[in-house]
RNA sequence: GCGAAUGUAGCUCAGUUGGUUAGAGCGCUGGAUUGUGGUUCCGGAGGUCGUGGGUUCGAGACCCAUCGUUCGCCCCA
């Protein structure tokens, strides 16, 4: 038989507990901010039947991105690769007897078969964020504002992040009237526009002529040209700063300027993948000159709760991964040094470890987190074990202190150590928890 | 799925034009030190050199394949 191997599967990687204690402090920012807003936490379940998938969004994510196999009921199952259909379909299900609007927001994992890079694991979480049943423009205000605070959560600032945003409308309709492109051509034209940093700006005016077709391709790129250089609503060609899809756009910038947000930008060339959008969208980016990467976006989808049958339900929502957002506190040096989340490393000494297991348990029943080495290791190697453990404090109980009822509580970061009575180790700990 | 780089101890890496038994630092572990650390000193464990073939008298090194990792492409819910 060979030896197992200890990797971790292609894409899933091991979380050790420093590696939780990361994920845990993102998880806890997030759903912190998301309670805040009001939103109610919500779970579904890990597979779900593959036609919910296949209903909607690109062909790729179902046929080469998704896990799934056929179970022993000959179902049809995928592990999901994201949330909106699941949350959707709960919605539809409910949708005579839940309170409207409703925000509803979760943190979970899912996972897509794609080739692993920075940032991109086959194993993810996401928190996702929505608001249902709610036509104003003020839910995309409210979501692209809690998208905001959510990295200022961690402390990022205005100018480390900036929000994009464009309207589907707007491009629908600048494809369509203004460029007078086909859908196959729209198609085609919104995927190049997604990779316009990622391309020369020859080859990119090349695959725009190429698209335009011959006779139309000076008229077109004189078009498009004039359609990138525009930095702002006001520079766009009057056919189409005059349509609704704009105003629409103009009437979230009042709002945004409104809740104070300074970071948020007006970006013609903003497409996002997905097919399901309808209106606004926007994508948040690090400005970092390293790490000038997309984090995540979100927008308006109204049409998925009715393909489950039910009178449809508008929607908008965001999604952030905790891999991108990971890498983005990384990069700005937002991460916190985070310690052990237990309190206190308990070492008896000499012969003093019965007395020490009650002094332990009254301790634990004051909400203190104790570990206690029972080893009869060495005196210094039990130390060295609680330093390296990265517990606060360490506690000394020998026979000595046993008899006096004090107790020797040592601050490992500062090296200090104190005599203190059962109260008032109680009471330096609960300080600390604040 | 495509392209490129890369793989030697737990980690970071040396290893000469192919030449005996595979190296360092850090980490781990035991002791010096029976109630106080991350310092110091001494000892120890840990590698079929990613895997499988091939070339050669001889391969960690050269060739082929394969797997993993990283960076791009595709895609990005």
């Amino acid at each position: 038989m060979s030896k197992l191997l200890t990797a971790s599967y292609k894409g899933a990687r091991d979380w050790y507990p420093e590696d939780i204690r990361i994920r845990n402090y993102i998880f806890d920012t997030w759903r912190k901010v998301a309670l805040s807003y009001g939103y109610e936490e919500y779970d579904a379940p890990l597979l779900e039947p593959i036609e919910i998938y296949e209903a909607k969004s690109g062909q790729e994510l179902v046929s080469e991105q998704t896990y799934q196999f056929t179970d022993r009921g000959d179902r049809r199952v995928a592990i999901r690769p994201e949330m909106t259909p699941s949350v959707s379909r709960m919605l539809a299900a409910k949708r005579q007897e839940t309170p409207l609007p409703a925000r509803w927001f979760s943190i979970a994992q899912f996972m897509r078969y794609e080739r692993p890079q920075r940032g991109r694991d086959r194993e993810f979480w996401q928190l996702n964020c929505d608001i249902f049943g709610d036509e104003s423009v003020l839910s995309e205000a409210e979501i692209i504002v809690m998208a905001s605070d959510l990295l200022k959560a961690f402390g990022a600032s205005d100018d480390q992040f900036v929000i994009r945003i464009n309207n589907r409308r707007i491009i629908n309709f600048m494809m369509a009237q203004y460029l007078s492109l086909d859908s196959g051509q729209a198609q085609l034209m919104i995927k190049l526009f997604d990779r316009r940093n990622k391309v020369s700006a020859e080859d990119f005016r090349d695959q725009a002529g190429d698209i335009f077709g011959r006779d139309n391709s000076e008229v077109g790129l004189r078009k498009l040209t004039q359609l990138l250089a525009a930095r702002s609503m006001a520079d766009l060609p009057e056919e189409i700063r005059e349509s609704n899809a704009v105003k629409e756009v103009q009437d979230l910038f009042t709002q945004l300027e409104r809740a104070g947000l300074k970071n948020a930008v007006f970006d013609i060339s903003l497409m996002r993948g997905l097919d399901y959008y309808t209106g606004i969208v926007f994508e948040v980016f690090d400005t970092h000159p390293e790490n000038t990467r997309s984090l995540f976006g979100g927008g308006r989808y109204d049409g998925l709760v009715g393909m489950f049958g039910a009178e449809p339900l508008s929607a908008v929502g965001f999604a952030p991964g905790l891999s991108t957002v990971q890498l983005f506190l990384e990069t700005h040096k937002l991460l916190p040094d985070l310690g052990s989340a237990t309190d206190i490393y308990a070492i008896p000494i000499g012969d003093s470890l019965r007395g020490t297991q009650k002094l332990v348990t009254k301790l634990r029943q004051q909400n203190i987190r104790v570990e206690l080495d029972f080893s009869e290791r060495k005196f210094d190697k039990q130390l060295k074990t609680a330093i390296k453990k990265q517990i606060p404090y360490v506690l000394f109980v020998g026979e000595d202190e046993l008899s006096q009822e004090l107790y020797t509580l040592k601050n490992i970061t500062t090296g200090t150590e104190e005599k203190l009575i059962f109260d008032d180790i109680v009471k330096v700990i609960h300080r600390n928890h604040n």
